[in-house]
DNA sequence: AATTAGCACTCGAAGGAAAAGAGTGCTAGC
DNA sequence: GCTAGCACTCTTTTCCTTCGAGTGCTAATT
């Protein structure tokens, strides 16, 4: 059923005055935004009370939105809001450095997206599954060499094998082949008890040392598959007035700091057109989320790449801010991760211009 | 001036009553423990108030300890704590995986520490300056090659380098003679300007790529000296009484998530004979930290690594168990990382010993 | 029919007095 | 030197009152 203009008006009204003052809102207040008097204020929220949309906390406090009506808040009457200059430049600014490991990189992120917000933000980059494009073994002497793997996403790995017997060179370049020959191209899956055995038989008197290598490949592809998750300025929360009992602050940051929970407990799929999702309160599968509400906007690099910001808050959050901040650094992160800097996704690999040629 | 031996039991009683239940201590309680009458305790108490080692909330309460108090109580009074057999399984249980990266170690060193402890907790890691030992160029196609470094410490560093124009195979083997000749064994402040320039000179038609290794090397050994900081636990400051207020909390909890300040705000020197240190209210130099304590403990690899893992609390804090705890995980922290397993210092290196040979 | 003014009513917040309770300091006696 | 006793102090708790914001309803107005 669809609302009439005017309690469109008054929600709007009440749920951002709600979200910028924390205090329940009365008739008198909207009174004069509206243009009407309070008298026919109250007989509408009457009304708006009776469909769900708002709450009294008791009998004579003003009104409060309830979870219905942040939903219908968030989802229709919000206005989009645009970003500052000053805030753009500095998300542009913060962003502009690439070529780093990607927990660092989400770590910052998390930083930014919280020091933004002003309230706890966590970031989460997957990457897609890879393979090995060429192994390379160094000689370092008769006891140790270094494994060095090229992934198809481009990252390079790499391991210093110490050993208690002496090999020689020629034997490292057996070894080489070998790999190059039965393990390139292979997911971590595909990495099977049978594959390795056959291998071994393979390899003669560097059998020992097969097993070795082929764990550290999978050591290799499982690290580039996983996920890396950051949680930052879970502080925040503590300036919130609905957090100033420190039970539930605690509990929540609790909840928080969790990363895994709050990997496993957020629905991160099914984001709306433009990437973004809110669930407010009730919506939310985690118990220690039932009053809070979380704001997540998703980043795509098209290279097979995905990954999610998000902002925790109470339901009182300043949903338009946050969402416009949250769609800006999610849209800088799918231009860095993706860009033309970077055509090959994210590693620590660099690019030499023709610029950079000495003359 | 030296305390009676019934001064010293009553500070001592009064002391580890107040830890455990946050309460003034009054003089009823005491009479029990010490076994004279509490008017005897009164006049104690008021000696010792004289002294400087307790305090009055106000006239009525009981007495506390002040930091004078907990300092003697830290130094001369308190009993050095055991670990309990469950507890050190828990702390081997966890240590018993090396071979990770040292962000990831320092990180679940931190989770550790703080759960045991239930403070939050903070772990640090300090490398020694490196050189590098060798280097290695891989050839991947026309266009790109990787440098690998191997450091004196045994660390290996790579990156992909993607050029703009074609290679040969053997340019990159002249320019890998060229780095293994000039930029060996040197640190990261001795790679100058002029040092760049001559090797530029003598690298013929390669010059172009002697910046970019050049760089990418000091990386590496800006890299492998820098501290690695891990804070976990910020939230078990909530569940304290004396963090019951939020702005209190909130300052403090502000003050630990910036690992920077924790670095620097602390006299990370000057240990006692077993690796540890208190530092109680205001001796702290940073003003968030004047009404609480930290305990920290050092650990030593023995090849020039040290690092530092502390707990920050209030100043009511249980000294002694926090203290036995820290020196644990300290020692261990100190056999894993130069344990004989890992004898050249922490790395992601494999050593294979002569049982994994297959057979 | 919709809006508004007026008014009685409700209920939490704020303030204040009184009572309760815990602990001290002092004095006198053992 | 220790202890019992007691008056005193000061916080905490409780209960009560007052205050005020805001509602819901009714009747008047447009």
């Amino acid at each position: 059923m669809e609302l009439s203009d005017r309690k469109k008006k008054i929600l709007t009204a009440l749920v951002e005055s709600y979200i910028a003052t924390a205090e329940p809102v009365g008739s008198k207040a909207l009174a004069g935004v509206i243009g009407c008097s309070s008298a026919t204020i109250r007989n509408e929220m009457s009304e708006l009370t009776g469909m769900g949309l708002l709450e009294q906390p008791h009998t004579s406090a003003g009104r409060v939105p309830s979870p219905a009506g942040y939903r219908l808040y968030v989802n229709e009457l919000m206005q989009r809001q645009k970003l500052s200059e000053a805030e753009a430049a500095a998300i542009n600014d913060k962003l502009a450095k690439k070529d780093e490991q990607i927990e660092q990189l989400m770590n910052e992120v998390g930083q930014l997206t919280s020091s933004l917000t002003q309230y706890p933000a966590y970031a989460l980059a997957m990457k897609p599954p890879a393979a090995v494009k060429r192994f390379d073994f160094i000689y370092v002497d008769a006891n140790t060499f270094i494994v060095v793997v090229l992934l198809t996403d481009n990252t390079v790995k790499n391991k210093l094998v110490h050993l208690p017997f002496s090999v020689h060179q020629e034997q490292i370049t057996t070894l080489s082949s070998l790999f190059n020959a039965n393990f390139t191209g292979v997911t971590d899956e595909e990495i099977t008890d049978s594959l390795i055995r056959s291998t071994e038989r393979a390899a003669g008197d560097t059998y020992g040392l097969v097993a070795v290598v082929a764990s550290f490949t999978m050591e290799c592809l499982a690290g580039a598959k996983s996920a890396a998750m950051q949680v930052a300025g879970a502080s925040h929360l503590l300036s919130q007035p609905e957090f100033r009992d420190p039970d539930k602050a605690h509990a929540l940051m609790n909840f928080i700091s969790d990363g895994g929970r709050l990997v496993s407990d957020l629905p991160h799929m099914g984001m709306e057109r433009d990437g973004l999702r809110v669930t407010i309160g009730p919506e939310n599968l985690a118990e220690e989320l039932k009053d809070s509400s979380v704001v997540m906007a998703s980043y795509d690099t098209g290279d097979g790449m995905r990954g999610y910001i998000g902002v925790v808050g109470p339901t009182r959050m300043d949903y338009s801010s946050v969402a416009a901040k949250l769609s800006y650094i999610a849209a800088g992160l799918s231009r860095l991760l993706a860009g033309p800097d970077a055509p090959e996704g994210l590693n620590n690999k660099l690019v030499l211009k023709e610029s950079d040629r000495h003359e």
